[in-house]
DNA sequence: ACCTGAACACCGTTCAAGT
DNA sequence: ACCTGAACACCGTTCAAGT
């Protein structure tokens, strides 16, 4: 039964989560699958588009919750917090995929929405949505870096990363309360 | 006369200037000085310190405005954005480096010494000094994937970027003046 | 102390040759 | 079409040996 593409992304996915992105290499993938390395290129171009379909599946698992603007918002940025939180350097990846230019998945598209329905202009809406991605993404890449460390070095002072997740999704928002017509 | 982690750093420096994130190699370093790849680890442990030493040089850059602290922190931001985007890839670079956690510089200290005396508690100004780095730095970041992505191939659909940047950064401090008590 | 020369254990990617 | 085997052009890092 010959190798899938969907199958190379997955074995890659679990790389990722075992090893970490310093671990994961053409190479593991092609051994994870007991396949030679040069198989591999006959399902996926290179190793940037790859890692660009392990960061879209990873996507694929956030919520995209409706109803009232803020709310919504808070739930998807939760949603996404803790998707790149189960898999290990995730935030990282997304954001070095997001440079390469090859994902598929438009990770505003939805947050953009919200913020248009409670009364943002279009160009302020996604410009509200990146804000947000950045946040989340420069969060998480800190909590994870931070796990990293911790696997092989004494735990440095607690920090409770919950409250500052929460206040900078807070801040964000009041900022768009403050300029969004609609309150509902 | 023999090297010195000055110069190391320098030609570190001029070489991501040159060839971006992906052409730095401890190689081409020792190349560009003239030397053995070998004979760099008599003034760097590693190349992550290496990196991390750039990042630092860096941000030295960066300059620290004093006054009302709306302005001054406006102020923070368009110069951490300045200094960025002088360096090719370095938002990246900086990004990654915080990851190691061998940096000396504390790019959070300035903007939340201001937010503090905005009247923000200690913990949230250090937060909100963080939300505003992450911005920034994924702002900046996807600014530098489109310059090296413009680099070798046809320019995709101009977006204003300044607009963006002044949209994220005005949020976060709207929400920041909502919350803080002194607003002087 | 500082550097060379040479090696070691890896990389990503390509490609003729086989099936 | 799909994979192997083998190569190519690179990496980061180490270390005996020289000065």
């Amino acid at each position: 039964m010959p190798l899938s593409h969907a199958q190379v992304v997955d074995a890659a996915r679990a790389i990722l989560v075992r090893d970490g992105l310093e671990g994961l290499s053409m190479r593991r993938v092609a051994s994870a699958l007991e396949v030679q390395p040069g198989a591999l290129y006959h399902h996926v171009p290179d190793k940037q588009t790859l890692l660009a379909a392990v960061a879209d599946r990873i996507l694929a698992g956030v919520d995209e919750p409706l109803g009232r603007w803020r709310p919504a918002v808070e739930a998807w940025a939760a949603s996404l917090r803790e998707v790149l939180l189960a898999h290990r350097d995730s935030a990282e990846l997304v954001a070095t995929a997001r440079g390469f230019r090859l994902s598929r998945h438009d990770t505003t598209r939805h947050p953009a929405t919200l913020l248009a329905a409670a009364g943002l202009p279009p160009e302020a809406a996604r410009g509200a949505a990146s804000a947000l991605l950045y946040f989340v993404l420069g969060h998480c890449a800190e909590e994870q870096a931070r796990q990293d460390w911790e696997r092989f070095h004494p735990p440095g002072p607690a920090t409770d990363a919950d409250d500052g997740f929460e206040l900078g999704v807070g801040l964000l928002l009041d900022g768009v309360a403050a300029r969004a017509g609609n309150l509902e």
